[in-house]
DNA sequence: TCCTATTTATGACAAATATCATTTATTTTT
DNA sequence: AAAAATAAATGATATTTGTCATAAATAGGA
């Protein structure tokens, strides 16, 4: 099995400030998983005793809603990480965890993550401003959510999937969607975002080939996205 | 002036993990503050050098939209603290905290912050975990503002203003805000939420005295924001 | 206290978005 | 490769929500 002093993963993250030591405890006590596309990594309500990182493979953050309907509240590819939060607040799992394609996943479990954590400030202070960020951003999604039209949504959320996910040889954003997934993301019908997309699609905007989405004038979806 | 070792702060939120010590030197270097109703504590994208500690009133944290509309994204009430993300993170201040009223704040500098989170892990560990509380609830924000439609959001607000602020002693919920404010919380027009309310209002959910709102049946109400 | 400015309320209408129905395309299974 | 299932696309229509206009009520200042 690989070993955690050697992973691409301690380049990212708070997981870059753990000693050579500190990982190889990780290394002994931890666990591969293949997840398949699908498959959940974490279930919401569902207690978790370990910190999850992804190696490979993306993911989508979803919440259920009272009216069963999904809401995709964040993206998660190679390099990140899951579970923190839950294991920090010592609270059940927030969101799912929903392979967009089978993924590669290191579990660590949460007694080395919390020796960390006693030892290492700078671990715990990384790990503090992860949630911070994500708590940032999550603010900036309510205030857009309540105020920008669906359009707008729209272009917004094809700037942030290139951005988070690049692009591939053919210039597309780099993962796969639905368009129901598409819509779960914006806060729409399946209806409203293909007709959005197929729009943005006619004025040059955008290109649609399959499910791939490839950008085409991205100052015009920025403007889109601002209400221009 | 005041000692920090009696307030009544420290019988909430992270501070009541603090030691006697600890506060002994928050008392030495505090200052308290008077805020007016309008004026802002502290303002989005400005940086902050100390924690805010409410000791009475309540304010508003809200977020400018690129289109220039103000969207209410938590209240504040005595007993809570303000500023604590920002220290940790060391980015500057996300959201504006304005004055719903005349507020008593206290205010203790970062240094002595950071001395007893590097000291006191258990003080740091109950900061976290209300910034994760405030991620989950974000969260959960991001899902109703996408999926539910206004109404259900007003149902919802209303609930929660009960919940945080608790009622008067003519049982209408104990804090005072614009229809427009109330609009800006859930997302929407002005006169929608005046619509929404006189409809609430005419079956009987819901009272309108003045800018005072009583909730009258608390499971239709509970129902409504639930899509029923 | 009166005057003014702001806030609340309501109607009329326009725009945005959702829903339903149907067709076509794509993917998956057999 | 054919059949079945799922996803995408699009039209027609209904519903929700926003905007503009105006009147009534309330709050704040001279």
């Amino acid at each position: 099995m690989s070993n955690c002093s050697h992973c691409i993963m301690k380049r990212f993250n708070a997981l870059k400030t753990l000693t050579h030591d500190e990982l190889e405890r990780f290394s002994d006590h931890k666990t591969s998983i293949i997840i398949k596309k699908g498959e959940n990594i974490m279930t919401e309500g569902n207690s978790i005793n370990g910190l999850y990182c992804i190696q490979d493979g993306k993911c989508k953050l979803t919440k259920l809603n009272t009216n069963g309907k999904e809401q995709i509240i964040k993206f998660i590819k190679g390099g990140d990480i899951l579970g923190h939060r839950s294991i920090l607040s010592e609270e059940p799992v927030g969101l799912n965890a929903t392979a967009l394609e089978d993924m590669r996943v290191c579990f660590i479990p949460k007694g080395d993550i919390l020796e960390s954590i006693k030892d290492n400030p700078q671990f715990s202070l990384n790990l503090i401003k992860n949630i911070s960020l994500q708590l940032s951003h999550a603010n900036t999604a309510i205030s857009q959510m309540a105020q920008k039209p669906v359009k707008d949504r729209l272009a917004e959320t094809l700037l942030s999937l290139e951005e988070i996910f690049g692009v591939d040889n053919e210039d597309c954003i780099d993962v796969i969607l639905t368009r129901e997934e598409i819509a779960n993301t914006i806060g729409t019908a399946t209806e409203s975002a293909i007709r959005l997309l197929s729009n943005l699609k006619k004025d040059g905007v955008i290109d649609l080939l399959g499910k791939k989405i490839k950008i085409i004038n991205k100052n015009a979806l920025k403007n889109i996205s601002e209400g221009y």
